[in-house]
RNA sequence: GGGCCCGUAGCUUAGCCUGGUUAGAGCGCCCGGCUGAUAACCGGGAGGUCCGGGGUUCGAAUCCCCGCGGGCCCA
């Protein structure tokens, strides 16, 4: 089958149109199910790649892009290798993004609303409804348009049942294990949207707010008259203050004012002076922080907050790092349910946790007098009541940066709550042993995970959220000591009495789980603690959840661990992590074998690409605009896999789009001929040319072979930017600059079948390059692999893709010759410069150039003589060992490096005619291609001309001329009816030049 | 506050690990040329305190120290 675009009987390949070649390639790939049998397994060794699944949110852009193309050309790559390949897709599509999308589209602005004005059932088809929706942008732009044959039939789902049971599977293993735990831990929250916020998120809301900034004394006990001061922007917080705490190595001042004594770090008691008014107070006393350690303080709400009288361990001064003597006071005030230092702090030493806040911002029945405030109004009583009691030494008010909620702009507290933890930081050897078997490209990241592993905390996996996969822990009704974890829908499904009459994908999830009745000979009624599994386990789990591992074992011990993942930098504390954590939880070892950690995409001032600044680019745009192909080589090939990529739309037009409009007309060039000729790579095979190969082929020959050792090379590496830009030199460089200039005189002449020589040479160099560019740009190559490769050999394999990367032929590989050039191109170069110092164009031969260099040198040039003297354009190469002198008059020179080499620059009267023969050429040719005459056609040439001299240089290269531009007849008279005329100036004659197409004489 | 990385032409960068020609490219700019595969291409030119300072060395963009500036991650 022939593509159509490609269709008629002899090829005419058009210039290239990118997206109609890729419109028809696709068409041509879904037709013959190529991916299909590409990804089929036939029992060889199988590279395995899992897919880090794309969050269903959101419109894909070019950073997704890059990501997934470096996928599919490590799967591509390693497919030519001679490998299986596994190339399962996958989506993410639970978690808070989802929610909050579907809460905009209804309306929907306090949690509560779900449950009362919605209804979870509803809300949870809505959250279904819009991963659909999303599927379907991201399986069109970000997959099939981009030429990604990653398995999205077969793809893994996160929000199926049968995958996320593999993530109940883990907490029963994690319980099993005994690394799972309830606890509390402070978090950031939104008292508005009702929920806890992740630290990426927190991320995302940091502004400047104006809050409260009070300074407040704190009396110490025992000791009349002295005070402990301290500053806070979060006057709330005191309610639940529970310690203060100093650096124990910094310097403290006791400052007398006369009536009473406060306690100051020494740094910070000129600016805290200045802030409060005061200058005239006195250092009385000097002490460590160490030194203050232990000392007791009365609570400054003791009286309206009744339960600070039950706290006896509470209210003490203890010593902590983090403690700033930047700002503040150099004492700072301790609430353990407020933030996360003063958390461990307080679990350090047993400090009672209050946190008499709730999730929606409001205080409780222990906040005493404050019962019933949000914590706004409560800050205002606070300041109130410390007033009249005289504690407040100074309120007023400070700009600084804080985090609010990305949502809706709320500020957010920080409290302390009940959750669900593993114990990872039980694991910290085991995972760095786990990492010992893992490589990871760039290498300079490994550092980088291992100090997170070595230092990973405990994993906090509650979230108090419904979009999720539910927490699978009930707690026995009647004794809630008794918990019961569920590590599957069996096992669910056995301990039920009775179960909501729903599809299994809707039962594994809020809020029909919830209605699933629980019972055991232990407890006669379960209830499900009320959360749902952070996300990241979700994909976390992936490793072995994509495949139903445990159902699939023979599969998946094939695949297990994966040879190969990559994402970008951002998911080392993300999927990176919750891969290797539960894998290790499980089975104590990594399930990944090499890891490549790609940079972010940037736009092109390096600016992070956001909505907010209107500076993302859409792949849906990108596609469009470029089509598939020049957007991939352009993203492999800039930047280095592990850099930043500054995404500049105009490089990818110009660079990329070029490179790959050269790789196709040089195919042009070829197959333009090779048809002509009728060549025949069965018949016209390389073996028989084999010593009449001249010097550009065995060097074009050994090139090809070394690229291609080099290709493989650096990809070993991942270094995948240089193996692209490598094809990319060649194709350029090599085989369009330079061998097709050489063999085009060759390809004209029909002399003899030396073209065939050339033909042989040219397609084996092609072929091999195109199958080493079909990673990188699968389009484009298989559009050449139907129209070229199967043009010639219509016996071959139906898809480049399916096809095996050739060995590198050893016997080809000649450094000798490949040195040659590059002495013999560089001398090409000193020339060109010589000429444009002399004005003569190259079009104008010469009589003689010399070279003037070391014995090595000239042994090399030799070789390659005849290649200086054709692309120079200079009848004879002169080489002379030193001392010798070619500094004559008539010769202008360049000396570098030990290396003389003299021009001619005189224009004798037969070169002068030869010239003005080939300015003539040019001429004609131009007006053929004016005239859209067919290749091969033949002209009738008239020319009338005024100078003697272009009279005589017609008559003298007149079989040249004729030649050169077809023609049948060249008549030196002025053009008649019929033909295309049209009037030059050379060298300030006119030249009156008719053309037509041949008339048979008759 | 801690860790890691980076700083080379107007822009994007190679070279740095392993010290040694005249620091190399691409884009942009200027001049010239080539073109029967080329929507292309080629040659030349202008443009560099290799972030600053100090050290090691016969010799430093490269190795070491300090500083400045930027990025990423963590707190």
């Amino acid at each position: 089958m022939r593509l159509s675009i490609f269709s008629g009987s002899t090829i005419d390949l058009p210039p290239l149109d990118v997206r109609k070649i890729e419109d028809e390639v696709r068409k041509y790939w879904r037709e013959r199910s190529v991916p299909q049998k590409w990804r089929t397994l036939s029992g060889k060794k199988i590279f395995s790649f899992l897919e880090g699944p794309p969050t269903a949110n959101g419109y894909p852009h070019v950073g997704h892009l890059r990501g997934r193309i470096y996928k599919d050309f490590a799967l591509r790559y390693h497919k030519i290798l001679g490998y299986d390949v596994w190339a399962q897709g996958g989506w993410d599509e639970q978690g808070l993004p989802v929610e909050v999308e579907v809460e905009k589209k209804l309306g929907i602005r306090t949690k509560r609303e779900i449950f009362e004005r919605v209804g979870l059932e509803k809300f949870v088809e809505e959250c279904n409804k819009l991963v659909d929706y999303y599927l379907t942008y991201w399986k069109l732009y970000a997959t099939e348009l981009v030429g990604l044959w990653l398995d999205l039939e077969n793809a893994y789902e996160t929000r199926r049942s049968r995958y996320l049971e593999y993530v109940w599977y883990l907490v029963k293993r994690a319980w099993e294990r005994g690394l799972l735990y309830e606890g509390y831990r402070v978090l950031p929250f939104c008292p508005r949207c009702e929920t806890a916020l992740s630290d990426a998120e927190v991320d995302m809301g940091y502004e400047e707010r104006e809050s409260p900034s009070i300074y407040v004394k704190l009396k110490i006990e025992g000791r009349d008259g002295d005070y402990l001061l301290v500053w806070t922007t979060t006057p709330w917080t005191l309610i639940d203050n529970e310690a203060v705490a100093v650096r124990s190595d910094a310097e403290y001042c006791l400052l007398d004012l006369g009536s009473e004594r406060w306690f100051v770090a020494k740094q910070l008691v000129e600016r805290v002076g200045a802030e409060l008014g005061i200058s005239s107070w006195r250092c009385v006393e000097e002490l460590k922080g160490a030194e203050l350690r232990g000392l007791r303080y009365e609570h400054p709400l003791l009286n309206e907050v009744p339960l600070h009288r039950d706290h006896a361990n509470g209210h003490v001064v203890l010593d902590a790092g983090f403690v700033s003597l930047e700002e503040g006071t150099g004492l700072v005030h301790i609430a353990p349910g407020h933030g996360p230092e003063d958390f461990e702090l307080g679990v350090q030493h047993g400090l009672p946790v209050t946190s008499t806040v709730g999730i929606d911002g409001v205080f409780d029945e222990g906040a005493g007098l404050f019962k019933g405030l949000s914590v706004s109004e409560a800050s205002e009583l606070v300041i109130n009541v410390l007033s009249k009691k005289k504690l407040l030494v100074r309120s007023g008010r400070v700009v600084h940066r804080y985090p609010h909620c990305w949502r809706c702009g709320t500020p957010l507290i920080y409290r302390a709550d009940r959750q669900w933890f593993i114990a990872m930081s039980r694991l910290r050897s085991k995972l760095l042993e786990a990492l010992n078997s893992v490589e990871i490209f760039p290498r300079v990241h490994r550092s980088r995970f291992e100090s997170w592993l070595a230092n990973v905390k405990d994993w906090t996996i509650s979230r108090s959220r419904i979009w999720g996969t539910p927490l699978p822990i009930w707690r026995c009704a009647d004794d809630p000591s008794k918990v019961l974890v569920i590590g599957s829908l069996d096992e669910l499904k056995r301990y039920a009495s009775s179960l909501p009459s729903v599809d299994e994908d809707r039962l594994a999830h809020r809020p029909w789980i919830d209605m699933v009745e629980l019972k055991t000979p232990d407890c006669s009624r379960w209830v499900r603690e009320p959360f749902v599994v952070d996300v990241w386990i979700d994909s976390g789990v992936a490793w072995i959840a994509s495949v139903d591992g445990l159902r699939n074992r023979d599969l998946f011990s094939k695949l297990f661990p994966y040879s190969f993942i990559t994402e970008a930098i951002d998911q080392t504390r993300g999927w990176f992590y919750s891969l290797i954590a539960t894998s290790v939880i499980d089975v104590d070892a990594a399930p990944y074998a090499q890891v490549l950690i790609q940079g972010h995409v940037l736009d092109k001032y390096g600016r992070k690409m956001s909505k907010h600044l209107g500076n993302v680019v859409y792949a849906e745009e990108a596609l469009k605009k470029f089509g598939a192909d020049p957007l991939r080589l352009y993203l492999l090939y800039r930047y280095p896999p592990g850099d930043s990529f500054m995404f500049d739309p105009e490089e990818v037009r110009k660079v990329s789009f070029g490179a790959l409009n050269i790789v196709w007309n040089v195919f042009r060039f070829a197959a333009m001929y090779m048809d002509l000729d009728l060549f025949n790579p069965r018949k016209h095979r390389l073996e028989n040319y084999e010593n009449r190969l001249s010097v550009e082929d065995r060097w074009i020959l050994s090139r090809i072979n070394t690229v291609a050792r080099e290709f493989t090379d650096y990809l070993s590496r991942y270094e995948v930017h240089k193996a692209v830009q490598l094809l990319v030199d060649f194709a350029v460089n090599d085989l369009s600059r330079t061998y097709l200039k050489l063999v085009r005189p060759r390809v004209w002449s029909e002399e003899s079948d030396d073209r065939f020589v050339v033909y042989a040479t040219l397609y084996y160099t092609l072929k091999r390059l195109l199958k080493l560019f079909s990673p990188a740009v699968p389009h484009i190559s298989e559009a050449l692999w139907l129209y070229f490769v199967k043009h010639f050999e219509p016996e071959e394999l139906e898809s480049v893709h399916l096809a095996k990367l050739d060995e590198v032929d050893e016997g080809r590989v000649e450094p000798y010759i490949e040195e040659s050039f590059r002495a013999a191109l560089k001398i090409v170069e000193v020339l060109a410069f010589l000429r444009s110092k002399l004005g003569i164009k190259i079009r104008y031969p010469l009589r003689e150039a010399i070279v003037v260099a070391d014995e090595e040198t000239l042994k090399k040039l030799d070789l390659a003589r005849s290649v200086v003297s054709r692309l120079s354009n200079v009848k004879r190469v002169e080489l002379l060992p030193v001392k010798s002198k070619c500094l004559e008059d008539g010769y202008e020179y360049v000396q570098e490096g030990g290396v003389t080499v003299c021009l001619q620059k005189v224009v004798d009267r037969e070169l002068y005619a030869e010239a003005l023969a080939r300015e003539i050429i040019r001429r004609i040719q131009v007006m053929r291609k004016e005239m859209n005459l067919d290749i091969a056609e033949y002209v009738d040439v008239a020319i009338e001309t005024d100078s003697e001299d272009i009279a005589t240089s017609l008559q003298v290269f007149r079989e040249y001329v004729s030649k050169e531009v077809r023609a049948l007849r060249l008549l030196q008279e002025s053009p008649g009816e019929g033909f295309y005329v049209k009037t030059w100036d050379i060298e300030g004659f006119t030249v009156r030049i008719g053309l037509r197409r041949a008339q048979s004489s008759s």
